[in-house]
RNA sequence: GGCGGAGUGGCCGAGUGGCUUAGGCAAGGGCCUGCAAAGCCCUGUACGCGAGUUCGAUUCUCGCCUCCGCCUCCA
């Protein structure tokens, strides 16, 4: 299993099974409803343990939730301890919609405070942090290594508000004290505050996962300063952090990157609403090779939309599985092994949907369900088997629903043979209207019910 | 200005020093079909520009152009 690594800039094999694999992926900040772009790296980062999993590995999965921010300050004056739990509510909602099972631990900066106080008063005992006016301060010249990750040059760094408490215009803050209209604080040794974005990352996931852990992941667009910093503040004490940096590529919409503060998001929520199957929007975010940049469009969702429906039509129309194509089955896990190359992964996918459906032509079923069985394994450690997302229904004639749509179909069958299509087409359209599509397929006729 | 990434056929998107040069979507032709849907078969010869290395480069090197991200909150 390899893995690209973006300290090294370069593909890494991961130790052999069972591992472990400790993953920690940078979730979101919660003020208002995550957006398509939020949704890679929790998608990614589910793909990612899936396939760990599944080639024997142990792993442990962290997505944190970042609930104390300047965002949320502005975004709810007076309010923002609510807006925060509001907001992670939306976020869990939001992420369990996307329907891939749930990370191991979900933990919040604001449980986590207590430890992060801690963390920051022994880098001061260590000299690697400074209180200044109620302010503490990461030193960044005591750290030889920072910059390595980024590739940032330190003195090229140039800070945006110069900032007299600081010994160095590079250092970073580790807690920031009061300021009036934060209705959210805690007490600490250096006055009345809150954690800096950073620090909140490197406690939760140290807690989570120990001062040493395999896999830390997010956007690509936290590299620096986030993770730069992150990594500076746990890894300076000597035990180490993260061994792998995991980055996605963003989410782009009308050729720029999708955020909050550009004001172009998509919310998941209404994405979803608006009738996008979560399965559609998991192809269309993973389609793409993790580490590019995919646009995010009407016309992407279409286009995915038909992709994947092309493979559950095939699914649909070719019977009950059989064993599994164990060639096609091994091309498809070389991808995977390959620093999850999703795309290749899906051709093979395809390659085998169009096997399928050719002998399905060839009345060949056999081969078909074969097909069949191969496409739904692959599919099954992408969440996207499209069996598992029937209504039970359609998947069962035995059921009411069933029976009744059966005797419809047959009297259908009767009006056809009799040539009489006015009436074929009645029932049909009949069915249709009530939510059955019916088609007739080499196999016989088929029907499912829309979603 | 500094750091990093990318430019592939109508669109999306893999990949490779030459070999059968993925795959999907869309398009055209054919087959099947009462119609429709689904499916099958066929068609399209692409790698930003300019040099260089090489017997041969889309793939390696250099230069250039363009785009994206980061350097400030950001998945």
């Amino acid at each position: 299993m390899r893995i690209y690594d973006t300290a090294t800039r370069g593909l890494v094999e991961l130790p052999a099974p069972p591992g472990p694999v400790r993953m920690y992926f940078c979730g979101s900040t919660v003020y208002q409803r995550i957006h398509v772009g939020n949704a890679r790296p929790y998608v990614v980062g589910s793909w990612y343990a899936r396939w760990l999993r599944l080639r024997g590995y142990e792993v442990t999965l962290v997505h944190n939730i970042t609930d104390v921010n300047d965002k949320i300050y502005d975004a709810a004056p007076g309010a923002s301890a609510r807006l925060a739990s509001d907001a992670t509510r939306w976020y869990l909602e939001d992420v369990g919609r996307l329907d891939l099972g749930d990370p191991d631990v979900q933990p919040t900066a604001t449980e986590t405070v207590p430890d992060q106080i801690a963390a920051i008063a022994t880098l001061v005992e260590d000299g690697y942090a400074y209180e200044a006016d109620g302010d503490v301060y990461f030193r960044v010249g005591r750290f030889e290594a920072y910059g390595r990750l980024s590739r940032q040059r330190l003195n090229e760094v140039v800070e945006q508000e110069p900032n007299p408490r600081k010994e160095d215009p590079r250092d970073f803050a580790l807690w920031k004290a009061n300021k009036p209209g934060e209705d959210t604080w805690w007490e600490s040794p250096w006055g009345r505050g809150r954690p800096g974005w950073h620090i909140e990352c490197s406690v939760m996931a140290e807690k989570h996962l120990g001062p040493s852990f395999e896999i830390h992941g997010g956007g690509l667009d936290l590299v620096f300063p986030h993770h730069e910093n992150e990594n500076a503040q746990s890894a300076c004490a000597g035990d180490g952090f993260a061994n792998y940096w995991l980055h996605n590529g963003l989410v782009n919409t009308g050729g720029e990157k999708m955020s909050k503060s550009l004001g172009n998001s998509l919310v998941v929520s209404d994405v979803l609403a608006s009738g996008v199957r979560p399965q559609v929007l998991r192809f269309l975010l993973g389609g793409a090779h993790y580490r590019s940049a995919i646009e995010y469009s009407e016309a992407a969702l279409v286009e995915a939309a038909a992709a994947y429906g092309r493979i559950e039509t095939f699914v649909r129309n070719a019977g009950s599985d059989v064993a599994v194509d164990e060639a096609a089955w091994q091309q498809f896990a070389a991808a995977m092994d390959d620093d999850l190359a999703i795309s290749r992964a899906l051709g093979v996918v395809h390659n085998t949907v169009s096997r399928g459906n050719a002998a399905l032509d060839d009345g060949d079923a056999v081969t078909a369900a074969g097909c069949r069985a191969t496409v739904r394994r692959m599919l099954t450690v992408l969440g996207l088997d499209p069996v598992e997302q029937w209504p039970a229904a359609a998947g069962d004639l035995h059921d009411t629903v069933g029976a009744l749509v059966e005797i419809a179909l047959e009297a259908r069958s009767a009006a056809r043979a009799r040539k009489d299509f006015a009436q074929a087409d009645a029932i049909r359209d009949r069915l249709t209207a009530a939510g059955v599509v019916v088609e007739d397929t080499a196999g016989g006729v088929r029907w499912h019910l829309s979603s």
